[in-house]
DNA sequence: TATTTACCTATCCGAAGGGATAGGATCACG
DNA sequence: CGTGATCCTATCCCTTCGGATAGGTAAATA
């Protein structure tokens, strides 16, 4: 079985691709980069399968996984990850990745799962697909949660309205209401805790 | 050589610990939060080396090493990391860690340096803390970097000023500066920035 | 000494944010 | 069918923010 596994953690990468060849994988390349990783590809023609980081330099969350699928369609490719939430994988495999591998996985999973995933099955814990959003979010509906989205990104009431299609008042008060339901002081407040919870 | 691992990603920290054992460490103990690692320590009596993951479930960033420390005086503990900067791996020397660990560092180094560490060797990648603050922060003034940290918190600029003893207009010319500095567009997108960059 | 840099204060203004209150529309659920 | 939840709009009001402009001090440096 022939595997790259790519990881901007020297270490964490290594010790994995370690655990793979003891667990009889052929061959395992690395690569710490997403460049890197479609060079090795592009080197190699193909692999068993491809193992992304979810955050690593050149993958700006799941754009650099389409990026991969678009280069190479017929690769297999399946998403690591340590802090990425459910909502990511899900997203992640309607994107076309052959799996979803946490990083809070038990290690003695991980050569089951990837001889899975070589073989063409798709993979992902179901225990951590069906963890749902919403508790994760304080309760914020869908037109809140739209709204912290455009707060996270700097925007001003009006742009938010704009883009939305929806009266600046309509705004103000998503915004009222929001800060409110996640106890934010302010919208930077908001913003930041938002941020911290990992919600965008 | 005895060791105890703890870092919160099953997969990672079993992989690490294999890569140890394959080293040459006659026992790894592995542990997935702070109070497991603190019992483990307890129940062993003590390690010949504890390594701990800054980004753990009861960790606080550097606050749950001087709690270990507190506990176990006595007991050689490190930081091993993924994320924080060279700051805070100074903090965590200061702190009385016996080393800090990078996970971008080579895996091969990680023997070595365990080696080390565990014989008494205070063990810290050179060119990692060399990295200086300030070009992380794109040139901000002491006083810039207060405000930052202020509106970081969701305070408002009246609150700043107080906090800081100036005068509100004072404040609003550091935030308009600042924001200028780092390419914001406004407050909220200054946190925002301050926030992926990881200075605070 | 002159210049630069960081720092602090001031006034004035328009734009944006934050809040109260009130009302209407839609849809799901009991 | 009523009730509640969610969503959208509206009008007033006051606070805060962001920016322009115009000063000043202190310390380091050329």
């Amino acid at each position: 079985m022939r595997l790259l596994i790519a990881d901007d953690h020297d270490l964490v990468r290594d010790a994995i691709a370690a655990l793979l060849r003891a667990g009889g994988c052929d061959e395992v390349a690395v690569a710490g980069t997403l460049p890197e990783a479609l060079a090795a590809v592009q080197a190699a023609g193909s692999f068993d399968l491809v193992l992304l980081d979810y955050d690593m330099p050149g993958m700006e969350g799941i754009e650099g996984l389409i990026e991969m699928k678009r280069t190479f369609p017929a690769q297999a490719v399946a998403i690591i990850s340590g802090v990425a939430r459910p909502s990511a994988a899900r997203e992640a495999l309607d994107a076309g990745a052959i799996g979803f591998v946490p990083k809070a996985m038990p290690a003695r999973s991980i050569i089951g799962a990837v001889t899975l995933m070589a073989s063409g099955s798709v993979f992902a814990p179901f225990d951590f697909l069906k963890q749902e959003e919403p508790p994760s979010q304080g309760g914020l509906s869908a037109r809140e949660t739209e709204v912290l989205r455009g707060i996270c990104a700097g925007r001003t009431n009006k742009e938010i309205a704009r883009e939305m299609d929806l009266q600046e008042v309509t705004v103000k008060l998503h915004v009222r209401t929001l800060t409110r339901k996640i106890g934010a002081r302010n919208r930077t407040h908001a913003a930041m805790i938002a941020r911290e919870n990992g919600w965008f």
